[in-house]
DNA sequence: TCTGGGGTCCTCGTGCGG
DNA sequence: TCTGCCGCACGAGGACCC
């Protein structure tokens, strides 16, 4: 049986929750972003778009592009309740969805009768009773859907094979492709491989040799269409972190500390609510010239005891001693406990005991 | 222009035990 | 006892995504 994979994609969605509360911003360019000297665009409207405003740009920077934009701070707990409505909406028509994010998924329509037909209806249906608007892309792997789905927002629809697929992006940037970012495209364009068709093109040894031999081959793959992911319908989070940027660079000691200890107890409480606890805790400390380091260390037993982590994250910051001013703290766990249960175990089935 | 927050995955180096 | 090899766990950094 042939795979048939859609890519479904709901437009400006955080923007497009907000105009749906707030009417009376409709047709105006809005940006939906944090405050703060430092803050980046979450996302912005269409309205927004056109004066060059896109997601994860500094607002200062957005707000000088397009003075008149109507700035709105990000609600997730509205955008959660929408995704929830339009996801339940999605499961009632296909039976195998991934859900990445609040405001995407994939759908595996194989073996399903009148896909596109199914697949149109339930657009309607998301919009009629939801206010969402979606794009969706439909093709034989989740690469080729995902592209698809972009290619012609919003509201788009887009069915592609992957030859198809092949030939209508021959001549678009190798970033076109999820996986390939701003610095593997720069890469790429140092060898002089500026397109899709190049990439596509240029032997998986060259590659190879200047990415590796997973990833050489691989990006040559991508630049062809090929995937052959599974879509997973249940993903378990590997690890779980609270992160924070001050608006002004951090020195003093007993301030990071503080930072460090509001960190600590945001954490646990979220791995107390999820129920998790877990071994590895982590630190990550960005300095004023963009430095970023992580520090981490495995304890015995797993925790969610905020004391316990705190006293981790604190040593590992004495330890690592930043040279310069902070700019951003950040406490991870890892290695949950379900995780660690995973770990082999002696013959007869029971667990190795400590002692 | 001056870069958030919360994640995942990959690669590479290192230390350790069999 | 020493050495080499291998696999594994861990730690660090980087790229990428929404």
């Amino acid at each position: 049986m042939a795979r048939l994979i859609a890519h479904l994609d709901l437009d400006a969605f955080y923007a497009t929750v907000e105009l749906q509360r707030r009417p009376e911003l409709r047709g105006l360019p809005v940006i939906v972003s944090g405050s703060g000297p430092r803050a980046v665009v979450t996302t912005a409207s269409y309205e927004a778009r056109r004066f060059g405003v896109g997601s994860a740009m500094p607002t200062s920077r957005a707000l000088r592009l397009c003075p008149d934009a109507v700035l709105v701070p990000p609600d997730f707990e509205a955008y959660r309740a929408v995704s929830q409505k339009v996801m339940t909406l999605v499961r009632g028509t296909v039976d195998v969805v991934e859900v990445l994010g609040l405001d995407e998924a994939y759908l595996d329509l194989s073996g399903m009768h009148s896909p596109k037909a199914a697949m149109r209806r339930l657009v309607t249906q998301i919009r009629e009773q939801t206010g969402m608007s979606a794009s969706v892309g439909i093709g034989p792997n989740t690469l080729v859907a995902k592209v698809a789905s972009d290619a012609e927002k919003p509201r788009g629809f887009v069915v592609l094979t992957r030859e198809e697929a092949c030939l209508r992006f021959a001549h678009a940037s190798p970033s076109l492709v999820p996986g390939i970012g701003a610095k593997t495209a720069e890469k790429l364009e140092r060898l002089g491989i500026t397109t899709l068709q190049q990439l596509a093109a240029t032997p998986g040894e060259v590659l190879a040799q200047h990415f590796g031999g997973r990833q050489g081959p691989w990006l040559r793959s991508r630049a062809r269409f090929e995937a052959s992911d599974q879509i997973t319908p249940v993903r378990v989070a590997v690890s779980e972190s609270r992160e924070t940027t001050f608006d002004i660079d951090v020195t003093d000691g007993e301030e990071l500390a503080a930072a460090l200890r509001r960190l600590s107890e945001n954490l646990c409480d979220g791995l107390a609510r999820h129920r998790r606890s877990g071994r590895t805790i982590a630190i990550k400390v960005r300095l004023d010239d963009w430095t970023t380091v992580t520090r981490a260390r495995t304890v015995e037993q797993p925790t969610n005891d905020v004391e316990v982590v705190y006293d981790v994250a604190r040593g590992l910051l004495c330890e690592y001693a930043p040279s310069r001013p902070v700019r951003l703290l950040g406490v991870r766990m890892a290695t949950f406990a379900d995780e660690a249960e995973d770990a082999p175990r002696p013959p007869g089935g029971q667990l190795a005991l400590p002692w």
